[in-house]
DNA sequence: CTTTTCGTTTGATCTGGATCAAGTTGATTC
DNA sequence: GAATCAACTTGATCCAGATCAAACGAAAAG
């Protein structure tokens, strides 16, 4: 009898070949057997909404995840209750790599934004990946991307003053709502000014002001949660404004 | 006639299976005919010396490392000369993972010590972990472990302060050591306080201060480069000594 | 041996961003 | 509508750690 509701929820669960991410997402390059192969141990959940919990710390690792819409964030809790915030992901991002080694999540992943998430088996995609190649080599590429980006993160961490981190945070959400389809010069933030605060290692007065003071120079337009990049070209040059000579060390 | 010589080089030229590191390294947990197949991949060169460097940033990918003596730093250079200290490497420890993704390296690999390293073409590491899904499972488990590592780097620099950071990084080195089978109370630290408190996110004067101050309260000796921690479970609590109970987020 | 050089230490001062303290604005509930 | 509450903003003050400055010591070079 409900057919509709039915046939409503399949249209969530499209196959990874008619799915509009596929350019971007872990089936990326994949010939079409191959993707069909992998469609068929990815399980598609119902959505997911805001507060949700994808895992948590200490789970046992069974799956990788992937956001399908919606945003997810990932933390670190620490035990007085404290969180290190360790990323926001966007739809196509696979979430719960770090997990592989000891077999139990190390992190929380928390929905933002009601959210889609595409579930995959580790084991399975394991298994697969033994006999495909080239999903082998999509699995280390993305592995050693997640790497490449927490390095990177640890550059801005570790040399960068308040304004050039959150500059290349919104430039960072930029690329990729481009990347996605969205326009890069206008979009809504699906976290809040603490999260961020807490992911660039700032308080969220100093974000708040941060959005101030880009305003008056005219970077940005920022209403709540709606953000309008007005000059992409000098948020770039914001980003490197304290190129500090300072730590050379001088080659030995 | 320089048959000794021979020899002597051979020595370094060690197979995995009759390497200390076996343990610890990445043919770990294969079977021996497995490890044969690995072995028979991996280069060893002659042992390289302190300032040499294993690859620059942007040089084409072509192998993976791994120190098999000696120590390595990896870094990031910046534009104007700069750097990040991205990480210090011990006997065992793979570099270049992060590299695999857009297939030229994105930091660069410095001796620190007179280090012996082996090579593995990442071509051949490739296609040998398709037919092998024990090395396929052990790179997976390996770049994860990465992931977490920068994730907990991450939570140091983004939560933890200077004192906190400066402990965490002895107790980390420590611990390493103590895999190793040296001592995790004595040891040698093979890079200078300039690149600790780069590494940190830390000005050398406070890398300098610390210490000076950590052997005041009695929780290790210090001479240059030689350190003696005299109470690790103390040390311990030093990493957790501003338990910050701050940025909080109530769950939604 | 003396001189240079580089890494390190120590002290004095400064400052970016944290912390503390009020508001303000919206959204949600009653 | 009023009341409550959470997210955010803005201002005032404070402080950990950066920066500046100077000296010291070890090791290398002459």
């Amino acid at each position: 009898m409900s057919d509709r509701k039915v046939i409503s929820f399949e249209n969530l669960k499209i196959a990874c070949k008619s799915c509009s991410l596929v350019t971007l997402c872990l089936p990326m390059g994949l010939d079409p057997e191959d993707m069909d192969r992998l469609d068929r141990i990815i399980k598609r959940s119902r959505p997911l909404h805001r507060g949700d919990h994808l895992f948590r710390e200490s789970d046992p690792f069974e799956c990788l995840y992937i956001v399908k819409t919606g945003s997810v964030k990932t933390y670190a809790p620490s035990e007085d209750g404290g969180e290190q915030v360790l990323g926001f992901h966007l739809p196509g991002e696979l979430i719960g790599l770090d997990a592989i080694e000891n077999a139990s999540h190390n992190c929380s992943a928390k929905v933002l934004e009601t959210a889609a998430i595409c579930e995959i088996p580790f084991g399975h995609l394991e298994e697969l990946s033994t006999s495909m190649p080239s999903l082998q080599h999509q699995m280390y590429r993305l592995l050693s991307r997640e790497i490449s980006q927490d390095e990177s993160m640890l550059t801005l961490l570790g040399k960068n003053n308040a304004e050039e981190r959150l500059a290349a945070f919104l430039l960072s959400l930029s690329a990729r709502f481009k990347r996605r389809g969205f326009s890069p010069y206008d979009f809504y933030l699906s976290m809040s000014r603490h999260e961020i605060g807490n992911y660039l290692g700032l308080a969220v007065e100093t974000v708040s002001r941060l959005f101030t003071r880009f305003q008056e120079e005219g970077l940005l337009e920022v209403e709540r949660k709606h953000i309008k990049l007005l000059d992409l070209q000098r948020m770039e040059t914001v980003t490197r404004r304290s190129h500090s000579d300072k730590d050379r060390i001088q080659s030995t």
